[in-house]
DNA sequence: AATGACCGCAACCGCTTCTTC
DNA sequence: AGAAGAAGCGGTTGCGGTCAT
């Protein structure tokens, strides 16, 4: 038995956003705040499934999206990135403001990888020339072995040799702003875990440039580099170089520190709040 | 001008991860 | 602990536009 779909299809909307459902999808948004999507299209009064609300609204709707061409350092950014992290569209895209994981996926499928293959024809057998058919709309999934999936497998391929470790997210909350969670807590207890310390200045210059988002951490390295990093982007830590790692005993380490913190935090934040119900 | 090949991107699908109970 | 549902993610496809012949 498989597993039932997000949504009823019957009766729903597909293909192409009107300008009509954007307006009541970014409306609908506007007045109550993202989320609930799988209710969403029913109050919002869209025949459309969650999922399909969820992803206009994310890589289309949302304000503060940056539309237009990719530019030039955005472009090396995005395969330094990738040579750092493979395929994890959102991490990337957390690293570029306004730029969509979809839209960067489709920038390195179409543009960038396109790079790499060039680099690896010299090596590779020739392939036949490209025949493609047109109109063949009911193509049976993972059949038949078309440019496209061969374009994929050379991605796949590319991935695997440059991306050694996969890495390693430890979440944490993003919204965290006491001081309790600032550097020098999280120094702290990156040096009880073992963890060698760079400065932001080094690790912004060596590693990917900086910017103020996402509230994780991830592990990422390549094997034959003597370091493994570990990237907190949230606050106002930076980046923490350990030297002699397990990365994954350090990841469990520092994550159980940082659990330890979020519950210390959350004390505090109900302490407070007492306090002032007083 | 007609046709087919190719390109780029929006959208879908299915799997994984997270959260809640 | 684990089941179920929601949300997130990445791979893949469909289709309109453009280019080459």
């Amino acid at each position: 038995m498989g597993r039932a779909p997000c949504c009823s299809k019957v009766g729903l909307h597909r293909g192409p956003w009107t300008p009509r459902e954007d307006t009541l999808l970014s409306k609908y948004i506007e007045a109550h705040g993202e989320g609930h999507w799988k209710y969403l299209p029913k109050k919002a009064g869209l025949l459309r499934c969650g999922k399909s609300c969820r992803l206009r609204w994310m890589n289309y709707l949302r304000p503060n999206i940056k539309r237009g061409n990719i530019t030039p350092d955005e472009d090396d950014l995005i395969m330094r990135l990738h040579s750092l992290l493979g395929n994890r569209w959102s991490l990337i895209a957390g690293r570029l403001p306004g730029r969509t994981d979809n839209e960067i996926k489709n920038y390195w499928n179409t543009h960038l990888s396109r790079k790499l293959q060039d680099k690896k024809k010299l090596s590779l057998p020739p392939q036949p020339p490209k025949k493609k058919k047109r109109n063949d709309k009911k193509k049976k999934k993972n059949t038949t072995i078309t440019s496209r999936t061969r374009q994929t497998q050379v991605i796949m391929e590319e991935k695997h040799t440059i991306h050694a470790p996969k890495a390693i997210r430890i979440t944490c909350n993003p919204n965290i702003t006491s001081s309790i969670f600032d550097t020098r807590s999280v120094y702290s207890c990156a040096s009880h875990a073992g963890f060698d310390i760079i400065s932001t200045e080094e690790a912004v210059n060596n590693i990917i440039p900086w910017s103020e988002d996402v509230g994780v951490g991830y592990f990422a390295g390549d094997d034959d580099d003597e370091h493994h990093y570990l990237v907190n982007s949230s606050s106002e830590t930076s980046l923490l170089v350990p030297t002699n790692c397990t990365t994954q005993d350090n990841a469990q380490v520092l994550e159980r520190l940082y659990q330890e913190y979020l519950q210390l935090l959350k004390t505090e934040e109900e302490e407070n709040k007492q306090q002032q119900q007083q």
